[in-house]
DNA sequence: TTGAAAGCGCTAACAA
DNA sequence: TTGTTAGCGCTTTCAA
């Protein structure tokens, strides 16, 4: 493999004029440049990123941490919308990008953070990691940049991207509402789930600005799980017949929660409307088409990745972005007809 | 950032020394080796891998490349299972991964395999890389040593693990002729996709070993696309009424070959039946769910990954792997009504 | 069992 | 405009 040495011996120069010559330093002729560059080009040359990195104390590299890569992400599609927006800001840069996930079945001995160390990356981006694992406090409290998704968490070194979950929330309840259902129950995630935290306050804004009081009963979590959502909600719509509306914090567990109506013979939207959260795929395949609220995932892997290149470039810039989400209108919703009561 | 340097005098000995203590090269006291772990951990020490690499002239990191990253990517969920599947081998090993890609939109000035020598990779697999793609030759023609995911291709550098096209195919026309089918068509992908050819081969042998002809005009190409498909589709069955069923070599153009064929108010699978290929999410979910045959892609993964490590390692193993497919009957295919002819 | 020294490929003072 | 020198953090002879 050729080294620069390659090309001062062959140029007749030092190594330090091929060094400069190739960065476009400008304390070099024009003539030496193009001559260097031609020999470079010549012999192939590829600089060693490895041995810069060493000297610089950059690697030009960042991370993207994720949980645990499993088949099951087939089905709410986040990873690769997240990755496809990494990568369209990356390829803008000259970064490029390290994958390091954890894997549950053979647990890495190495933390993140000693995974990022070793590596050298730059910074990392956080996607999926649980509240609770106990390594996310470790990363967040090292000294290395990072950018976090969906976990609002900000400091020197540490940024965020979120959807507005809040007013995601809202906008699906205030539809629900103006639809005409008064009786309208909430299937959150898992109450240290951040995004769960704030969809569940959208619901109580929307509830509360319509004049209508919460009922505790009908706030269930089905854990973002779609088996475990249909269960729930088998279980609730059992006990309370009354609900003629579902809000769902993620469209899998709205998935579960139509199978659940499907199956104690309630029809949708006439007898129970459902709304959903995410806009995955499945949503307008289903039957019928999922009412969902969207959220731009591409768009927060960009930001994401844009945020975590200025922080590296220390641009002053805001830690905190907030992404708007959007109601898709589908056939799982509509008027009510206040079945019972 | 510590350093053996920092470890060395703290515990009075020489960096060599602390080099093999943490190493675990035997040449140590047990003494010696305990007392400088202790430091490292005390430290919170991480090796620094781009040192490393420089001397031993090795990364342990593998390289992933992709053509391009988009959202489209997500009907087809290639990636995702491909990449669960590698991460879940690299996870049990050393090496951690590098993911390149290239943008479409700002084609980056690099090439492939200038992308992989900077950064030191010790392989790469490729994925989804089109055949015309100018790059692909330069790697294999490099001394990088790769995988190639879908694409035959053997050297002492190069290897590839792919579906068994040709079986799997086989097994989807003989299938459909068990049901009495005798008009079927074929909508492939494009003519320079390996795939294809094996896809279109496995046809062909099916037929013939039932001693059905070919019919020219029944072999149509997609382009591996929904919206195509459906047009092609669409074409296809208003000139050849006569079809009963139509073999599609994705699951995408089998979806728009039905949307075809709905819009043309024929029944599936009551007057026409359709098989894709893949077995992807929405395969399942579509009305009727899609007979198909389904490729393991996750173990496409996991194997492409355990071929290239072992290539590293020097392993004599086998360059060309292949795996099974597994026929999935739903409802899109059944018994011939020969409604015509 | 330990250490000294060289060197991997590169950048960056400093000198000329 | 160019070269000399040192050094990034590590491994690896070679010698003690």
């Amino acid at each position: 493999m050729t080294t620069i040495k390659d090309i001062a011996r062959i140029a007749g120069v030092s190594i330090t004029t091929v060094s400069r010559a190739l960065n476009d330093y400008s304390d070099v002729s024009e003539n030496t440049r193009q001559r260097i560059k031609a020999i470079a080009k010549d012999l192939n040359y590829s600089p060693n990123a490895h041995a810069r990195s060493l000297v610089t104390n950059k690697s030009k590299t960042i991370g993207l941490l994720v949980s645990d890569i499993n088949k099951g992400m087939v089905k709410d599609n986040f990873l690769v919308e997240i990755l496809s927006g990494i990568d369209h800001f990356v390829a803008q840069t000259d970064y490029d990008l390290v994958l390091f996930s954890t894997n549950s079945t053979k647990q890495r001995e190495k933390t993140y953070s000693q995974l990022c160390r070793e590596r050298r990356v730059d910074g990392v981006i956080l996607q999926g990691i649980k509240t609770e694992d106990p390594y996310l406090r470790e990363v967040i409290e090292s000294d290395i940049p990072c950018v976090l998704i969906d976990i609002p968490i900000e400091s020197s070194t540490v940024g965020y991207v979120t959807t507005d979950n809040v007013m995601g929330s809202k906008k699906a309840v205030e539809y629900l509402i103006q639809l005409g259902h008064e009786k309208i129950a909430m299937m959150n995630g898992h109450n240290f789930a951040f995004v769960s935290q704030s969809r569940l306050k959208g619901y109580f804004e929307a509830l509360k600005e319509a004049h209508l009081s919460v009922n505790w009963d009908w706030i269930v979590n089905g854990a973002f799980d779609e088996g475990i959502a249909e269960n729930v909600a088998t279980n609730l719509l059992t006990k309370h017949p009354e609900i003629t509306a579902i809000y769902c914090a993620s469209d899998l567990m709205a998935l579960g929660t139509m199978k659940a109506a499907k199956k104690l013979g309630i029809n949708i939207p006439e007898e129970l409307s459902i709304i959903g959260f995410d806009d995955i795929l499945l949503a307008s395949y289903v039957s019928p088409p999922l009412t969902t609220v969207a959220q731009n995932k591409s768009e927060m892997g960009y930001q994401a990745a844009k945020l975590l290149v200025e922080m590296l470039e220390d641009k002053d810039v805001s830690h905190a972005i907030s992404l708007d989400t959007k109601l898709i209108v589908r056939e799982s919703s509509g008027v009510t007809q206040q079945k019972i009561n």
